[in-house]
DNA sequence: ATTACTACTAAACGAGTAC
DNA sequence: TGTACTCGTTTAGTAGTAA
């Protein structure tokens, strides 16, 4: 339910929720509810009528007042709202970062790692998705950019192990999910002994973000990194 | 701080929180937090003006957009909210529930009840107040406080002790904080084995409420019951 | 007492546009 | 690109009042 006055209802619903109406019936006249709301008698009523009508609240009028109580519709909007809060509140590290970086070409040394299958698997395993044999890569330009690049340290990450073959030793590679241009579900890669440096963003994705953003060198990006 | 506009601004307030701006710099263009409210690039960047004014955000702006993080008091402002929705959310019992009675002459019980020591020194100790030698009496009249009052026996009390003197035994009184007239902090009693039924409501506050309240025989009184 | 309609006023919104 | 001003339009809010 996305309704354009939501948040003014949801202030009514809080206000009726302290009285109790989402646990029983209780009685409110419209004079009161105006006065604890800080609104005319007037406004309280059509508050009222719309809640009504929009099925957030049960009410039965008498000549006493209203008997309100707060439906299952309204409680869900309540809890829902509480769990948004919850969530921002008791996580400790912000939900998302987004940075914005300009597509380059690399090395074609994306496709090499990714094609490994201990790499491949744990993706798979770690990330949810078989990746597209390749990356992206991003060249991060403003200091805020860097600056936030460097901030994701500090952050959770998916870790994928390193192994040895007969040839070379790979290293460790941190994982974190992310959204690439508001669409597409993927992750960014930093191995730790990588050719870049951190003005340099690798992305993976189960699907070639190139051809399905239609993007070119020199193109800007947007990357929002989520929480694992 | 109680502003007018203060439910339109925790909207884009949480908005701003969903890309991290409560924990750290921000950058989000007017454009793109329009998108997200679903409002128009010139309304968003009022949004913000006014959230800048009020002191909730800080703000830089750059050529790429404004870089923002959420200030203490605009925290704050989401913490109180999300404390008021945890408390209503996760407590079992309504936070309160309002009776409304018709104010009778009783038979002058209560200030001898009220005068017995040991009543008298648990009322004190778990009330937090010495209460007025004599106690408000309400009717109560409509089916809606019939009910409701039913509903209190459901609720958590606070217990007063009975105790036997040489003449008589005196039973467990239970007690329900509530405030009387929107004004008068009190507390309903209620004697196990009481002279009146369940349509009357004996109150007790510190002062006495007849003339604090200003109140004769026949007028109405609003008593909101607390949990303990 | 209540609730809520009608008619009006005040405020918020957004299109166009400057910077 | 950005942000944010002016100003006409839309919407929300209230006073008066009926039921």
């Amino acid at each position: 339910m996305t309704d354009k006055h939501l948040w003014r209802h949801l202030n009514t619903l809080l206000a009726l929720a302290e009285i109790g109406a989402h646990k029983r019936t209780a009685k409110i006249s419209t004079e009161y509810l105006a006065e604890k709301l800080e609104i005319s008698q007037q406004t309280a009523s059509r508050y009222l009528i719309e809640l009504e009508r929009g099925g957030w609240i049960k009410r039965t009028i008498t000549p006493e007042g209203s008997l309100i109580r707060i439906s299952d519709k309204g409680t869900g909007e309540l809890k829902k709202l509480y769990s948004n809060l919850r969530f921002l509140m008791e996580t400790s590290y912000p939900p998302s970062v987004t940075l914005e970086g300009t597509v380059f070409t690399g090395l074609g040394e994306g496709a090499y790692y990714t094609s490994k299958e201990h790499y491949k698997k744990q993706f798979i395993e770690k990330l949810g998705f078989v990746p597209y044999p390749g990356t992206l890569n991003l060249k991060l330009a403003t200091e805020y950019d860097l600056k936030t690049r460097a901030e994701l340290d500090a952050y959770p990450t998916i870790e994928i192990e390193g192994f040895k073959n007969e040839d070379r030793t790979f290293g460790v590679v941190k994982c974190y999910p992310a959204i690439i241009g508001n669409k597409v579900k993927g992750a960014l890669i930093f191995a730790l002994r990588s050719h870049y440096d951190n003005s340099v963003l690798e992305i993976i994705a189960p699907i070639c973000i190139r051809k399905h953003l239609n993007l070119k060198d020199g193109h800007k990006v947007k990357v929002e990194v989520t929480l694992p």
